[in-house]
RNA sequence: GAGGCAUUAGCUCAGUUGGUUAGAGCGUCGGAUUGUGGUUCCGAAGGUCGUGGGUUCGACCCCCAUAUGCCUCCCCA
């Protein structure tokens, strides 16, 4: 048969791996250090803990779990089951019977979930970091799968804006370490949308204006007036967003502008959204290391999809390459209150790391020595140099240097050919001449050049490579 | 969920207005070269032309369905 994988998934190869490794590693090692702490919740969650949490859309994307052990069903289900595999084909494709669990979809309900199942042993604030894939049933593009990781960093039990200024700082720490140019943390505020919406005599229409101006980047201000049209925006108001959306200038000017226009309406959520702003970069300025290069924007035109957002909301974006954006966060006030936990405030943010992967990719920016996690290969000249090379071989992966002996006595020259297709940087060569005087051939394989060196001299030399 | 393009060797792609044995480059393998890789030269292997139907004397080519990839919309990461 001719092997395939399932839709819109991927094989990652070692390199890849290697690389995406990389990536989780220095954001893992910026997470703990402010004090966030590693949780992992199960590839799948009963489907009522999903269903209903990330809209119409999302219901339809979730992965579906076949129930197993149908044949231990009772008659009268079985007697059912072929109507119910009927209602699976029709929306939204969830009937118990056949279906009670599903893939997660996203990290955040799961550490919803997770947060009310042990309220009662947490410590609060409790700060936690997750890595894991997750699925969804979407139609796959290019930079879009049906299997994806996710990599997301939240707090919950806090509303100080110390935290929004902590998230910040991981952003602009965690892209310095991975050397990613141009970076651009856009900051806004749910609170500043609600106040603009209610400016424009629409308040209950927050969410359609959020959508559309969400697209400006995508279709520019002359489609974003169309899809307010459309959405049942007057023209009056359609004037007055843009007035505020295209507010420009240094972020104490913006927020200087938009304090003023809310100061004449009268408007208390939007005057509420622009201290909260105020404040959170007063603290960010504080924190901030004086050798991070990204900016911090505030920009009203950030919208941010999820809606469960309901405080400051930031997108983060390089300039570098031409992609959307590579994370994004905000505060969302009642998550946990689905699950019957009320009034516990969180605020998160996520990396997105394919795309991340791509950047750094397209840049060039990977570290060298990820292209081969191998330092050095022994060739293999059989019989008693044999027994010799096994025993340098370990001695130098007890030194703490990643060896391999080629494992079969063949051709010279397809042993080296095996190194260099391998980009093992060092090929140590222990023939009848060295063994004779106690003395180990090292090419570097980078240079050409090689040497005759004593065993200890080249694990020296292999070590401060 | 809607529309469009594509699928030929391991990879990137030619190709025939439907007509006997389907081609190239790269890669792979073997040799020149059994202690020196990237270069060079010689040679070889490798394809039921995505899959299943249909039209036809005859289909890689035309039609239908389906799978997968990509693009636009929707939505999003």
């Amino acid at each position: 048969m001719k092997p395939s994988i399932p839709q819109g998934t991927r094989d990652f190869s070692p390199s890849e791996v290697r690389k995406r490794q990389y990536i989780l590693q220095t954001i893992r090692t910026i997470f703990e250090r402010y004090g966030y702490q590693p949780l992992e919740t199960p590839s799948m969650e009963n489907l009522t803990t999903l269903m209903g949490k990330y809209g119409e859309e999302g219901d339809r994307l979730i992965f579906k779990i076949l129930n197993n052990g149908l044949h231990e069903k009772k008659d009268a289900d079985k007697k059912n089951l072929n109507e119910e595999w009927q209602k699976l084909l029709e929306k939204p494709y969830s009937t118990p019977v056949v279906t009670e669990r599903a893939l997660r979809y996203d990290l955040t309900i799961p550490f919803a979930r997770y947060v009310v199942m042990h309220q009662h042993e947490l410590a609060f604030p409790f700060r936690r970091y997750q890595m894991q894939p997750v699925w969804r049933a979407d139609r796959p593009q290019k930079g879009r799968y049906r299997e994806f990781w996710q990599c997301d960093c939240d707090v919950v039990g806090s509303t100080s804006l110390i935290n929004e200024a902590e998230l910040l700082c991981i952003y602009q720490s965690a892209f310095h370490h991975l050397a990613v140019p141009q970076v651009t943390v856009k900051i806004n505020s749910r609170k500043l949308l609600a106040g603009m919406a209610a400016i424009a005599g629409h308040e209950s229409q927050m969410m359609d204006i959020t959508i559309a101006i969400d697209k400006l980047d995508k279709i520019g201000w002359e489609g974003v007036t169309k899809e307010l049209h459309n959405r049942g925006i007057d023209a009056e108001g359609i004037t007055k967003i843009q007035n505020i959306i295209s507010l420009s200038g240094t972020n104490d000017g913006i927020l200087e502008q938009l304090a003023q226009l809310m100061q004449e309406h009268q408007c208390t959520i939007g005057l509420q959204g622009v201290e909260e702003l105020k404040q959170t970069l007063q603290y960010y300025e504080t924190l901030k290391s004086s050798d991070w290069s990204g900016t911090i924007a505030v920009d009203a035109s950030l919208a941010r999809g999820l809606n469960y957002y309901t405080g400051i909301i930031v997108e983060v974006t390089t300039a570098a390459v031409k992609m959307g954006s590579i994370g994004g966060g905000g505060r969302y006030d009642d998550l946990t209150g689905l699950f019957g936990l009320k009034g516990l405030s969180g605020v998160g943010i996520s990396f997105g790391v394919d795309r991340i992967y791509d950047v750094i990719e397209e840049l060039g920016l990977f570290p060298e020595a990820l292209e081969s996690g191998c330092k050095a290969m022994v060739v293999n000249f059989g019989g008693e140099n044999e027994t010799y090379a096994l025993q340098v071989v370990q001695q130098l992966r007890n030194a703490g240097i990643a060896t391999e002996l080629y494992p079969d006595a063949v051709k010279f020259d397809k042993q080296m050919k095996y190194a260099h297709k391998r980009n093992i940087p060092f090929v140590l060569l222990l023939g009848d001449e060295e063994r004779a005087q106690q003395l180990i051939s090292i090419k570097d394989f980078r240079t050409g050049t090689q040497q005759k060196l004593p065993l200890a001299e080249v694990i020296q030399h292999l070590s401060n490579e």
